[in-house]
DNA sequence: GCTCTTTCATAAAGATATTATATATAAAAA
DNA sequence: TTTTTATATATAATATCTTTATGAAAGAGC
């Protein structure tokens, strides 16, 4: 699922940019203008990470970095902050309260992209990293290692990526079509039957009993299920 | 049904070749070569996407997009942007004035269609989804599986969407044009006697006391009743 | 080179529509 | 009433059509 990001900054136009270019990149995204809100949004939504501009009016900017870094709640919570200008004093500062990175404006879309994604793979290990079990099988996404019962299964990465979206979204009917978005990824244009042979081999590689587990069915897609 | 595609591209040329590529892939067209003929269509049918094309002449693409997205009517209203080149720039303002998806020409036909049928999927209603329950029959549209009391029922397609269809719509009397309009769908050309058949692969399908629900009104057609 | 993925061709399985025939029902006639 | 008749529905069998499974080859990425 997509990373929820929270952009804390006062100017709406550079708001706006900034909702634009992260929702354009998947992420999802939430707005707002001053520390009461900010903090509010925070405590309703599972926010993955923030952008906070350092230049917003008073000491806004460092007080919230430093209410968050306050709570047990928000003390991982990855802060990327915003600085107008590169001064070695501001960084300074900025990290010192708890900022996580710095990017300085004017930036590219692409560096901040890359700036956010290094930041949520080191700091959120345990999102999509979760070892899944379903019956026998047992999937750890972290050493990419598949067990069905004692024996080691060895998959392909689709085949893995798709064991993995179907143990972590169980009983449910997906269409290829569906699978295809979810485990290929939007923007992968592929025929609709290359699913079939992906679940082929999937059930191959399974133990004969356990592939049972993944059942198709017929005018609708196919389903994990007991 | 087809879903409805206006196509919005001044060159006619390329209007003619993307209308053939969508025909060809069972979608209704509709084609405008400026912002009056465009805005004159969405009016008048019921368009479920459009094709637009960045390089109109002037800002006719995004006052198109911008008005589509400022009327309550047409604000949900997926849109592809077609555009010459993958400028950045471009591509941001684009989606920034409303468009959901862009596809850089020259494209080909496969990649649009995947992204034209991706994003119809994603706009399309989550409906229908609902766990449905009559008496002791649980069907659940989510994971396509019907229980009667404790015991599994596998059922066909056809028999699946029959019995969603009398479960959604529970003690009125259909005739077997009606639930070969609504199970079937419009456009079909079945014989009327084909429905029973189907009724009696339910009743079969069913446990015995259940099947009593799938009750015959000699006359009128089936119905769905304790 | 290798491995993994995608596509393609064909086989196999499964679902559907049609037909033929049997049965049920209602209304009319005896 | 009972019987007849006409018509509607149930059922089984089957041919046809669709969907899925599978193996093999081509292609892509490393």
């Amino acid at each position: 699922m997509a990373a929820k990001i929270l952009i804390i900054e006062d100017e709406i136009a550079v708001r706006e940019m900034l909702t634009f270019t992260l929702k354009n990149n998947g992420f999802e995204t939430f707005e707002a203008g001053n520390s009461e809100e900010a903090l509010n949004i925070v405590s309703k939504n599972n926010i993955n990470l923030i952008l906070l501009d350092w230049m917003l009016p008073g000491k806004a900017g460092i007080d919230i970095a430093r209410s968050l870094r306050a709570s047990i709640e928000t003390k991982e919570l990855p802060i990327i902050m915003l600085t107008a200008k590169s001064e070695e004093s501001d960084k300074i500062m900025g990290l010192e309260s708890g900022a996580d990175d710095y990017i300085t404006k004017p930036f590219s879309p692409k560096e901040l992209m890359a700036r956010i994604k290094a930041l949520l793979r080191r700091s959120a290990p345990q999102t999509d990293m979760e070892v899944v079990i379903f019956g026998s099988i047992n999937l750890n996404p972290m050493t990419h290692k598949v067990k069905d019962g004692d024996k080691n299964i060895i998959l392909g990465p689709t085949e893995f990526n798709l064991l993995h979206f179907f143990m972590t979204h169980p009983e449910r009917v997906y269409s290829r079509a569906q699978l295809l978005d979810f485990v290929w990824g939007t923007n992968v244009y592929v025929e609709e039957r290359t699913v079939d042979v992906h679940i082929l081999r999937l059930r191959k590689s399974l133990e004969s009993e356990t592939s049972k587990y993944i059942q198709t069915v017929r005018g609708a897609g196919y389903r994990l299920s007991k």
